[in-house]
RNA sequence: GGCGAUGUAGCUCAGCUGGUUAGAGCGCACGACUCAUAAUCGUGAGGUCCGGGGUUCAAGUCCCCGCAUCGCUACCA
């Protein structure tokens, strides 16, 4: 009886290139598609591109060229970075085919028609000066508490999901079924944001102003905004297809924390919405953070990670993602601990496995597979440890536990390292009365690679399919193939190659990291091109008011904590200004300062506190900021031109 | 400020529903072996399980209060 997986990726938004956070997700259902296959299960991974929208449009803009022709480009760089990173994707799915595209609006028409779309009458009071909504709630005496202005009546013209109705739903659907969710934490997370109103979804945006979308079956002039186009994917892809029988009853996607909401809230509204089934599982992987070099900062001195997958090899990188990560948990990217794990599991313990069974059947046995003997103690415990494996293995992966499936094999190997040093070969063969007893040891040898490769194989499918070449095995496997031990054929020839994984010299590696601390790569990162606002005029800009000032106090906001509310001497003036610094500049570090002020900005309240003015600072891209001020002292309240 | 996550050996992390002297891998020290990619095998050193209270016969594991780091969020004129 075979079981069925169906499991997705997100679809990747188009905007840019593919990076470790792509990669990694896809990756991971890549080995958890490999690992059912070879179960024999019935499998389906699905993937794809996320392709509408305004960037978009205005991306293929700024490329000067069409959107359509911009996103085929981008998308098929996915594909071809699937391709190098050995993903086997049984669909994918781009938003902008016509099968697609019929489904979302077939979808949107029968949510439409029972009543759970509705035009955006919601509106609400809006305040012009702040331009956003307010709340009854929020308003003071009626009015904008900012501006003290009474706020209007103001319409939004987009549709609206009426994704608050399946608020209690959604919530008895995770109460009642923990593995909705996983792991765990993620599940509270989503809990925890169904305690409150979700609102309703705004699904639409203006053809007007967003031509690159699909438009509303009900109303031409609207194109659907993001929610009801990517998510459908998982289902489209399916039904165009005939598939949708067969397997979305076992779906499950895979995603990053950083899409939770999207996937956990309203992602299942809508399928109840639909009157699509729910899905099996949402599983919610974390980040791999990628840190930075030793010393400078600068841009370009990050490890790309996807540029170590080419060094090291693309199954030596997709064993460490997988060894290294414990589902749902962050963690952290280095280059030093990538080599460390190749070194210690992948050449010492089972490369240098391979190498040393092979050297010996080369040596004492011409290269030819033995037959075994009787076996002992030893050798059955060797066997038992192997073949009780795949079980163990499929228990994990279908529990996301990835790196403990690893672990498991690497144990195994480390035993067969341990029966080889017990039962040293090498003596066995000085004393031709051991000659069976010998043929018996290098033979479990054999099967116990034999088994690991199988067992790995999802994982690293280049490497062992390597691996079961030297030793003479070809064609497919199974994973019952690693349930036995004696499947390779006494008598066949193996076949001996080069190291399977080259040990990384650590010190060499030490070495570079700690001399380049990163400038070799920094020069060739291009930055990007600047977004320059429109052009104004002298005039424009002699409407600006700028002013040295002296912070003289800088005290804590009563309501907010990350804001600094500041005193500022300005000349004859003192002034109150409050400011989003605090996470980058300390009070000690902030009095005595000498800033420049906007001193003829509308003052404002800031939670609750009155400020008057706005002091100048830098931010880089990674949102580094540093105060602007002067090169030479000049007294406070002078102007700045 | 609200919500959440994390904090266990030098490093990376396991420790499920509380139960014997707290674990693994890497690194380190010493020893063994020599078939092997200076690999392997064995032994060992090393921990106030962030801190403080509490519940319990028993707490890394449950409760409360803190601290630190991170994320989301409010906010950043």
């Amino acid at each position: 009886m075979t079981a069925t997986f169906y499991a997705t990726t997100p679809i990747f938004y188009v905007n840019a290139e593919p990076h470790i956070g792509h990669a990694y997700t896809t990756i991971l259902v890549d080995v958890a598609a490999r690992y059912h296959r070879l179960a024999g299960d019935d499998v389906r991974f699905l993937t794809g591109t996320d392709e509408h929208g305004e960037k978009i449009a205005k991306a293929a803009e700024a490329a000067g060229t069409t959107p359509q022709a911009y996103v085929d480009q981008v998308s098929q760089q996915f594909r071809d970075t699937w391709d190098r990173l050995g993903i086997t994707y049984d669909g994918f799915i781009r938003t902008t085919e016509s099968r697609h595209q019929k489904i979302v609006q077939d979808v949107l028409q029968r949510v439409y028609d029972q009543g759970d779309i509705i035009y955006g009458e919601y509106g609400g009071l809006y305040c012009v000066k702040c331009e956003r909504y307010y709340t009854e709630k929020e308003l003071e005496d009626g009015k904008c508490p900012q501006h003290d202005l009474e706020p209007e009546y103001r319409s939004e013209a987009n549709y609206f999901f009426r994704m608050e109705k399946y608020r209690p739903w959604l919530k008895e659907q995770l109460e009642t079924n923990p593995n909705l969710i996983r792991p765990e934490g993620y599940r509270n997370e989503v809990l925890a944001m169904l305690r409150e109103p979700i609102g309703d979804l705004s699904i639409s945006r203006p053809k007007e102003r967003v031509p690159w979308g699909i438009p509303l079956p009900w109303d031409e002039d609207h194109v659907t905004y993001v929610w009801f186009d990517a998510l459908l994917n998982y289902w489209s892809d399916l039904e165009s297809q005939g598939l949708d029988d067969r397997y979305w009853p076992h779906v499950q996607h895979f995603i990053a924390k950083d899409i939770l909401k999207p996937h956990g809230v309203f992602w299942p509204t809508m399928l109840k919405a639909a009157g699509i089934p729910l899905f099996q599982h949402l599983n919610v992987h974390g980040y791999w953070l990628v840190e930075d070099r030793k010393m400078s900062k600068s841009v370009g001195n990050v490890v790309r990670p996807l540029e170590l997958e080419q060094r090291y090899g693309n199954d030596a990188f997709r064993y460490f993602l997988l060894r290294d990560m414990s589902f749902g948990l962050d963690a952290s990217f280095h280059e030093l601990g990538l080599a460390e794990r190749i070194n210690a599991d992948l050449a010492n313990d089972l490369g240098n496995l391979l190498n040393r069974t092979l050297g010996m059947l080369g040596k004492y046995r011409s290269g030819v597979v033995p037959s075994f003997g009787p076996l002992t103690a030893e050798d059955e415990a060797l066997r038992d440890a192997f073949t009780s494996l795949p079980n163990a293995v499929m228990r994990e992966v279908e529990g996301l536990h990835f790196d403990r499936a690893l672990a498991m094999v690497m144990e195994a190997v480390a035993a067969a390292n341990k029966y080889v040093s017990d039962q040293k070969p090498w003596e066995l063969a000085k004393d031709e009365a051991q000659s069976e007893r010998l043929d018996t040891v290098l033979r479990g040898c054999l099967e116990a690679l034999r088994c690991a490769s199988i067992l790995l194989d999802p994982v690293m499918p280049g490497k062992m399919q390597e691996l079961r070449a030297q030793i003479g095995v070809s064609g497919d496997v199974i994973l019952d193939d690693a349930s036995h031990w004696e499947r390779l054929e006494a008598g066949s020839a193996t076949e001996p190659g080069e190291p399977l994984f080259p040990r990384v010299d650590l010190e060499a590696l030490k070495a570079t990291m700690d001399v380049a601390g990163g400038s070799e790569e920094a020069s060739e990162a291009a930055a990007p091109a600047l977004e320059h606002k429109p052009e104004i005029t002298i005039d424009d800009f002699a409407k600006l008011e700028l002013r040295v000032g002296t912070i003289t106090a800088a005290e804590d906001h009563p309501n907010a904590d990350r804001l600094w509310v500041l005193t500022v001497q300005v000349g004859p003036e003192t002034r109150t200004v409050v400011s989003g610094i605090k996470a980058h500049y300390t009070a000690e570090q902030l009095v005595g300062t000498t800033v420049i002020l906007v001193a003829n900005l509308a003052p404002v309240k800031l939670r609750g506190v009155l400020s008057q003015g706005m002091i100048l600072a830098a931010e880089d891209a990674e949102g580094n900021l540093s105060l602007a001020g002067l090169d030479r002292s000049l007294p406070d309240g002078s102007e700045v031109r």
